[in-house]
DNA sequence: CTGGCCGAG
DNA sequence: GCTTCTCGGCCAG
């Protein structure tokens, strides 16, 4: 079974150094020199390096990090907002320097970019005669805009560590590709420290998977480059092989607990291993191949395909595209969690709270910023609730895995999108009409229940006919550049005679749509009050409803 | 579409 | 021992 291996594109990580513990060093400079710890709850949940060299570390008991550090400074994380909002400007800088607006936003804190283009065009300007004063074009209509750099070595650190760096001879090798990447890293990641105050942690190679992986060898405040080979031959390993290897299963993106915990029993022969199992370890496994790993694998829950997957990536090879951000998200939620929740009006009262936040939500990120009447810009459809009940005091063994959260759903009523209406009245209002039913389909004794955590969400949501999906079709033929660069890596057997690829089976998907209702969308427009979507024939009774005194 | 699992930070 | 507050993809039913 040959691994295809394309390495056309140029691919950067960007993890933003405790990102949590930043936004408060940037708001208050003081407390970069001080043991900075965020804590939600009863633990910490990131900490500045100054608090690391002293001990601490994520995840931890408040009242651990007191003991181990008293002069620890502590500050309250719950609340996420100002967390997104930096990240949202983060962002927001990456996405002005990258062509295409190719980035990829992976939570708060982590971006890829697809630099393809910006790099194969900085090379086409290379001037092979004076590679130590090279320009970086940011911009490819004024040439005066980018960054001075010297071509003939590496920006940061390099994976596997070079010696005397000899400069690469072919400019249009993937070699020289890296290294100008590394070069627009380095300019980015100085540009997010100067201008906004955030010191980021890069990787550069060929995919997000060995971008990431790559990056995270110098941390904080550091960048990695993955040096080619990335192909084995008969005599040398490729890098890509002596980098991954090596680590840990649990550590590659993709392979959570539980499939680390199956290739782990599998590879032992034991139930439960905690044995380190590398990629290695696994690789070469006798009979190991997309079949076996499937079998694997297989266990209720796993997506399909998921054994030739992971046999790309225990071999470095991903595919995945860098998708560009949404402008709205697909679902929005609020939770919150508790020691003792137990009482039927203590549940209502937070029931409301939470509402409350997620109405603010609401209006923050689905709302248009731009004429002052304010327009939604999307519509949830889908109102869902869930809950976390303790798990009893009396079974303690893990053998039982699960994320024990329940939930139960329910079309989202419409006057959630009234403006005019305070948040208070709408959070009263929703508990009361909704929210409520659905707590009680999940819990119907009427008491007894003893909750840690609650969480309401917003699901299924629709752009607004009218809204502007901005720019999301350009650069179509991206998606059909692909082969050309592709070698073949892992050459353990001659392969069959290939069937040409990207050519779709003769008659797939085709037939079978037109035995769907064409549905005319129903006309519509959207209420000048609320911003709702109401079908012309029921545009009488929506007035109407706006009309009812409260 | 719903409810749950898995994985990400 | 598995904690916090999210978000997205995928699956069977």
């Amino acid at each position: 079974m040959a691994v295809l291996r394309n390495d056309s594109r140029i691919i950067l990580h960007l993890d933003y150094d405790c990102f949590y513990a930043s936004v408060f060093e940037v708001e208050q400079p003081a407390l970069r020199s001080l043991p900075l710890a965020v804590q939600q709850k009863q633990i910490v949940v990131t900490c500045n390096y100054e608090a690391r060299r002293r001990g601490l570390h994520k995840l931890q008991l408040i009242k651990d990090a007191k003991r181990i550090c008293p002069d620890v400074v502590i500050v309250l994380g719950e609340d996420l907002t100002k967390f997104r909002n930096a990240s949202k400007e983060l962002y927001l800088l990456v996405r002005s320097l990258v062509w295409g607006g190719r980035v990829e936003k992976l939570g708060f804190d982590e971006l890829f970019l697809d630099v393809t283009e910006m790099i194969d065009y900085n090379i086409s300007v290379l001037n092979p005669n004076d590679l130590t004063n090279s320009f970086f074009h940011l911009d490819r209509k004024d040439p005066t805009i980018g960054t001075a750099y010297d071509a003939t070595h590496f920006q940061g650190s390099t994976f596997p560590v070079t010696e005397g760096s000899p400069v690469p001879t072919d400019l249009s090798s993937l070699e020289m590709r890296l290294l100008v990447a590394s070069h627009l890293q380095g300019h980015i990641r100085s540009k997010l420290e100067h201008q906004i105050g955030f010191t980021a942690t890069g990787g550069i190679s060929t995919s997000k998977l060995l971008a990431k992986l790559v990056g995270s060898v110098h941390k904080p405040n550091g960048q990695t480059t993955l040096l080619p080979p990335y192909q084995s031959t008969l005599e040398n390993e490729s890098n890509v092989h002596r980098f991954l290897d090596e680590h840990e299963i649990r550590k590659i993106p993709g392979i959570g607990s539980r499939m680390a915990q199956k290739l782990r029993a599998h590879i032992t022969g034991q139930e439960d291993s905690d044995a380190k199992v590398t990629v290695r370890d696994v690789r070469l496994f006798p009979g190991m191949g997309p079949p076996l790993l499937d079998k694997i694998l297989s266990g209720l829950g796993s997506a399909k395909g998921i054994g030739t997957k992971m046999w790309s990536v225990l071999h470095g090879v991903d595919n995945s595209e860098i998708l560009q951000g949404r402008d709205v998200p697909t679902q929005i939620s609020i939770e919150d969690s508790y020691g003792r929740l137990d009482t039927f009006e203590a549940v209502r009262r937070e029931l409301v709270t939470l509402s409350r936040s997620l109405i603010r939500r609401m209006r923050a990120d689905l709302l248009d910023n731009e004429t002052p009447p304010g327009r939604w810009r999307a519509h949830p459809r889908t109102l869902r609730l869930s809950t976390r009940p303790r798990l009893p005091p009396g079974s303690e063994t893990g053998r039982t895995y699960h994320s024990n959260r329940i939930s139960r759903s329910a079309p989202l009523p419409a006057f959630i999108f009234h403006l005019d209406e305070n948040m208070d009245a709408l959070a009263e209002r929703l508990v009361q009409e909704s929210v409520l039913s659905m707590f009680r389909r999940l819990h119907p004794e009427k008491s007894g229940w003893n909750l840690s955590l609650l969480n309401i969400a917003v699901t299924n949501i629709v752009e607004s006919a009218g809204d502007q999906k901005q720019s999301s079709g350009r650069d179509i033929g991206k998606m059909f550049q692909q082969q050309e660069t592709v070698l073949r890596d892992w050459t353990v057997q001659e392969q069959e005679p290939e069937a040409p690829v990207d050519v779709l089976p003769p008659d797939s998907e085709q037939a079978e749509s037109d035995d769907w209702e064409d549905d005319e969308p129903l006309a519509s427009l959207d209420c000048t009050l609320c911003g709702c979507p109401v079908p012309l024939f029921a545009h009488e009774a929506h007035m109407m409803y706006h009309s009812v005194p409260e």
